[in-house]
DNA sequence: GAACATTCCTTTGTATACGAACTATTAATC
DNA sequence: GATTAATAGTTCGTATACAAAGGAATGTTC
C-alpha cells in the first residue's frame, strides 16, 4: 500500500473499497480466460443455488440494483451463459436459467473462487480469517 | 443481509464488494447535499494533504487507474472543485488545486467523512474496528 | 369490474473502473 | 544530437452501479 495521508486510512469507505478494488482485479484476471466478468460468475453462482429465479429474486439474493442486472442478464444471454424464460403464470416475469456451457464449466468456476478465497486470506491465521468474515458480513 | 448461499458469504470478493456498496451508498447521501461523488470527495482530501500534486501522483496515492482520474477531474474542474494548472518545468504535466470553493467546504468535508466513519464503525467494539482496519489495511 | 396501486423489467443519464491505443513531451543512450 | 525508451494525459470501448422515469402486467379495493 502506497503512503496515505495519516487520516486517509481512517476512511472506511476508502479502506473497504482498496480492499475490494484489489480482491476485484484479480477474480477479473482469473475468470479473463473464460470471457466472464466478476458479476457474472457471480449471477452463475447464483443460478446454480436456484435455478429459474426471477431477475428480482435474483437482485435481492446478490444486493444488486435492477437496473443494473437488467444490462448483466440481457448481456449474459445474448452470450450464452444463461436462459431468459417468459412465466407462463405472470406477463412481467422471466425465470433464469444456467446455460449448458455455464454448467459444463460449473466446477472449474467454482474452483477459481475458491482459489480466489484463498489468495485473499492465505496472509490471514485461521482466527483473523474468521473474524474478518464476521466483521464484513455485520457490514452488510 | 438476505438469505444467501451458504457457500457465497465465503466468497470474499462478495463479502468486500457488498460491505463497500453499503458504505458507498451511504457515504453518497450524505454528500449529495455538496454536489459531490465519493471518488470526487476522495480527491479533493487528496490535494488537501499535498496541494499542487499532479494526476500521477494523485493517482497513485489514491490507487485509481489514470484513465479513471482523467474523467473525474475534467468534470471537478468543470463544476469548480479543482483547478489544474499547467507545469512551466514538465509540458506533459499539470499541477491539480483545490478551488476556493472546495477551501470554503474543507471542514464540512472533512467532518462528512468522519462521520460516516463512525456510522460504519460504530456497531463494533474499539478492539474490533483497529482489528478491522488493520485486516483490511493487509489486504490492500 | 373499473380505478388505483404495486410489481417486474427496461431505458436513460451520469459516474466510476480499467485495458488498450494514442499524442505529446521528456529522459536516456549511444 | 538523433534514436529510442519512458512518462503524463487523453480517448475509446466495455462493464458495472444506481437514480429516475416509463411501459406492461398483476393485485387491490371499493
Amino acid at each position: 500500500m502506497p503512503k496515505l495521508p495519516e487520516d486517509l486510512p481512517e476512511c472506511m469507505v476508502f479502506l473497504l473499497g482498496k480492499a475490494y478494488q484489489k480482491a476485484h482485479s484479480n477474480f477479473k484476471k482469473q475468470l479473463k480466460k473464460y470471457g466472464l466478468t466478476n458479476m457474472q460468475h457471480l449471477v452463475l453462482e447464483g443460478l446454480w443455488y436456484d435455478e429459474g429465479m426471477t431477475a428480482a429474486e435474483l437482485c435481492k439474493l446478490l444486493i444488486i440494483d435492477k437496473a443494473t442486472a437488467s444490462g448483466i442478464l440481457e448481456r449474459m444471454a445474448e452470450t450464452g451463459w444463461i436462459m431468459k424464460k417468459q412465466d407462463p403464470d405472470d406477463g412481467r416475469t422471466q425465470k433464469l436459467y444456467p446455460s449448458e456451457k455455464a454448467n459444463q464449466l460449473k466446477e472449474k468456476l467454482i474452483q477459481e473462487r475458491k482459489k480466489a478465497n484463498q489468495n485473499i486470506l492465505k496472509k490471514f491465521s485461521v482466527e483473523e480469517q474468521l473474524l474478518l468474515k464476521r466483521l464484513l458480513r455485520d457490514l452488510i
